[in-house]
DNA sequence: GGCGCGGATGCAACTCGGTTGCGTCTGCCT
DNA sequence: AGGCAGACGCAACCGAGTTGCATCCGCGCC
């Protein structure tokens, strides 16, 4: 029980640093939805994180909505468009725009960013199209739902 | 015009022939929905579908859904989740299964499938986990919107 | 330490893509 | 032609995400 506190602490002043140091206010929304993506193994919809929230820092569902945009905007996070209409938001670990495949699971429907796996540096497209930004996902079963 | 018409009735008639080989009842609203997708240079949402039919054959909204799902279902078309939290709908022209990539314009929003491009066969995924399905998507500006 | 202000939060009401329930209609098999 | 399972249309519903607005509070400044 104290590891666990020593560690969810831990991941609040890592999420206030992170916010600080993006030129971002620090206010207890911001820290607590910050906290919550470090400490998931997967990628959080807007209502896990809510309810991840919920017993310690109950937040308002706009401003978690609001929040995790903003996180987006300034690089500590990343949106994943999902099958199911919803979008999942990751914490960046390792500073913004590093590119990385997602697997999503069809039994649990969880995705989790594949950090390891590399994305296409570039792709055939039609004469004139510029791209900008390749997304890679796998769908599948994860070692649990096996 | 007439040239028009003639690809219309065309694509009417392909469009019944291959819900009829794929098993599936041949109904009004079927075939204008696959006809359209059949004629469209990109994939459409369902209210694209539903605009595009509303002048000749209309349909009712919730057809549209149950008439996209039934060939997603039997294969004749495939589903794109979008940045945009819509989905977008496409015809299968080489039958099903036909694994390919999709660019989507942040200029227009259009979603084209890129026939030509090779989506990787296998990635690199965690230990246990069993993939199924890859996904590649581009995001950049098209040519029209450059 | 406290003051002020602009940005952040919370609340309520709203939008919109998609779904469900159910009664009626119709493609297709015989 | 007749019948029935499955398809259609309508209306009501659901839930993710958004907007407007009044209040609050982090943080720079004194």
């Amino acid at each position: 029980m104290a590891r666990t506190s020593h560690r969810t602490a831990a991941r609040a002043v890592e999420a206030q640093r992170r916010i600080r140091e993006a030129g971002e206010r620090v206010t207890t929304p911001r820290s607590a939805v910050l906290a919550a993506l470090l400490a998931a193994d997967h990628a959080l919809t807007h209502h896990e994180v809510e309810e991840a929230l919920a017993p310690v820092t109950p937040v308002d569902r706009v401003t978690v909505y609001r929040v995790l945009d903003r996180l987006v905007a300034t690089g500590l996070a990343h949106r994943i468009p999902g099958e199911d209409r919803t979008w999942r938001f990751g914490a960046n670990r390792r500073g913004p725009g590093g590119a990385h495949a997602h697997f999503t699971c069809s039994g649990c429907g969880r995705t989790v960013c594949l950090e390891e796996t590399e994305v296409p540096a570039a792709v055939k497209v039609p004469r004139g199209f510029v791209p900008q930004r390749i997304e890679l996902t796998v769908q599948g079963l994860c070692a649990a739902c096996r």
